[in-house]
DNA sequence: TATCCCAGTTTGGTATCCCAAACAAGGCTA
DNA sequence: TAGCCTTGTTTGGGATACCAAACTGGGATA
C-alpha cells in the first residue's frame, strides 16, 4: 500500500480514538517526523482527511476537526429517515444469510468484551444494516454519520444498563427485519436513534466537568 | 485563493460540464501544462476531487469518474427519504423570506434562458429546499446527490413539455411549503423525484445511439 | 511599564528532482 | 509468422529545495 494511505489510516485512527485532541494543531513538519515520511504523502493524507472532515484548515494551519456536540441533534434528524428507509428496504431485499451475518456480529461481542469492541460493533451495526438495504448511497451516508458520531461516543460515560438497552434495541431491529415486518423495524430504528441520542446528550451533560478536565471544549452542548 | 483550489475548481467544472469525458485518462503531466502549475498543487486537487468521487484511480492512473447510469435508481431511492424530510422540516422552520428567496430563484429563470441556466437552477432548487430544513447534513447529502446526477442530466434530451412539467412540480413543492402543508409537500417532492428519474431514464434509453455516438459508455443503463 | 517594531524563525505553498514500476515498440528467436 | 524479450520512455510516488507569509520574542521607545 502506498505510504500516503498508510499515513492517512494511522492519522485517521489517531483522530478517531481521541489520541489527537479535537482542535489540536497539526504541523506538517511534526507529522513528517512522526510518520518518518516526507511532506508529499503527508499533504496528500491531510487533503484526503480534510475531505472526510476529520481535519480542517484554520487559516493556513491544519487542525484536528473539533467536536461540535451541537450537531448531535441534526445528526439524529439526518439518520432517522435514512435508517428507517434502510430497514424497510432490508426487509424486502436482504437474504437470510446476510441477516445472519449481522446477527453473528452482535453475538461475537459478549458482555466481557473490551470497550473498543463495544464501540466498534455499536457503529458497525448501523452500517451493516444500511448495507442490507442494497443502496450504496445510504451506506455511505450512514458510514459518514457514524464516523461523525464516533468521537462523541468515546466521551460518553457508559453504564451497564444503558449499554444493555442499546443492545436490546439492536436485537429488536434485526428481529423485525428477520420477521419481515418493515414498519415495526422502521419504528424501532427511529426510536433507537432517538434513545441513543438522548442517552448520549444526558451523559455528556452530566459529565461537563469531566470533559473540561480532559481538555475538551464542550462547544455546542446545550 | 490558493493555486490548488483554483485548479480544483476549474477541473471540477470541466468534469461536470462533460468538457472532459467520463472515463478519460488524466496524466499529471498533461494537467501540469494545461493549468501552468507544478504537480504539487495538481496532485492535491486530484486527491480532493477523488474524495468527491469526480476523479478516480485506475491502477496507478487517474481517470475522470465514469458515469454509471445504473445508479440513477439508487440515487432517487436515497433522495426521497431525505427530501421528504427536508420539506417537512422546511414547513416547520423556514422563514417567509427564505422561501421567497427560493421563489425568486425560480422566477429568475425564464423560458428563454440558456440551457446552462436551466440546468443550474434545476439542481440548485433541490439544494436550496434542503437548506430550508436547517439541517446541514441533509444539505450536504443532497448537494452530493445532485452533483452525482449532474452529468447524466446533461445527457438528457430536454423537451419543452418535460421541462415545463419539472417546473410546475418545483412550484407546487414550494407552494405547499409556503402553505405550511408538510404532508402534501412531502408527497409532491417524492413524486417529483420519481417523475424526474423516469423522464431521465426514458430519455437516455431513447437516445442510446446518440450517447454512443458522443463517445459515452452507457454502462449500467438497463 | 506598556507598547511598538523589527529581525529571526517557523510554517505552509510551490517547484523540481530522483526513482521504481508500468508501458510500448521494436527486434530477436523458435 | 507468432510470441517473447529487451530496452527506452513515460508515469506516478516520494524527497527535497526554495520562497513568501505568518508568527515570535526581545529590545528600543515613549
Amino acid at each position: 500500500m502506498s505510504q500516503m494511505l498508510q499515513i492517512h489510516d494511522q492519522l485517521r485512527e489517531m483522530i478517531l480514538s481521541l489520541d489527537l485532541g479535537p482542535g489540536e494543531r497539526l504541523t506538517e513538519r511534526w507529522l513528517e517526523s512522526r510518520f518518518e515520511g516526507s511532506r508529499t504523502p503527508i499533504r496528500a493524507a491531510l487533503v484526503r482527511l480534510e475531505g472526510e472532515e476529520l481535519v480542517r484548515r484554520d487559516g493556513r494551519n491544519w487542525i484536528v476537526a473539533p467536536i461540535d456536540l451541537g450537531e448531535l441533534e441534526a445528526l439524529a434528524e439526518f439518520r432517522i429517515p435514512l435508517e428507517t428507509t434502510a430497514v424497510r428496504l432490508a426487509c424486502a431485499r436482504a437474504s437470510a444469510a446476510d441477516i445472519a451475518a449481522v446477527e453473528e456480529m452482535l453475538d461475537a461481542c459478549q458482555s466481557g468484551a473490551p470497550r473498543e469492541e463495544w464501540h466498534r460493533v455499536g457503529t458497525d451495526f448501523h452500517v451493516e444494516i444500511a448495507r442490507l438495504s442494497g443502496n450504496p448511497f445510504i451506506v455511505k451516508a450512514i458510514k459518514g454519520a457514524m464516523t461523525r458520531l464516533s468521537r462523541a461516543r468515546w466521551l460518553e460515560v457508559w453504564t451497564e444498563p444503558s449499554r444493555e438497552q442499546a443492545w436490546r434495541e439492536h436485537r429488536r431491529i434485526l428481529g423485525f427485519i428477520k420477521a419481515n415486518d418493515p414498519e415495526a423495524a422502521a419504528r424501532e430504528a427511529a426510536d433507537h436513534i432517538t434513545d441513543t441520542r438522548d442517552r448520549l446528550l444526558r451523559s455528556l451533560n452530566e459529565d461537563r466537568r469531566g470533559l473540561r478536565a480532559r481538555g475538551f471544549a464542550v462547544i455546542g452542548l446545550r
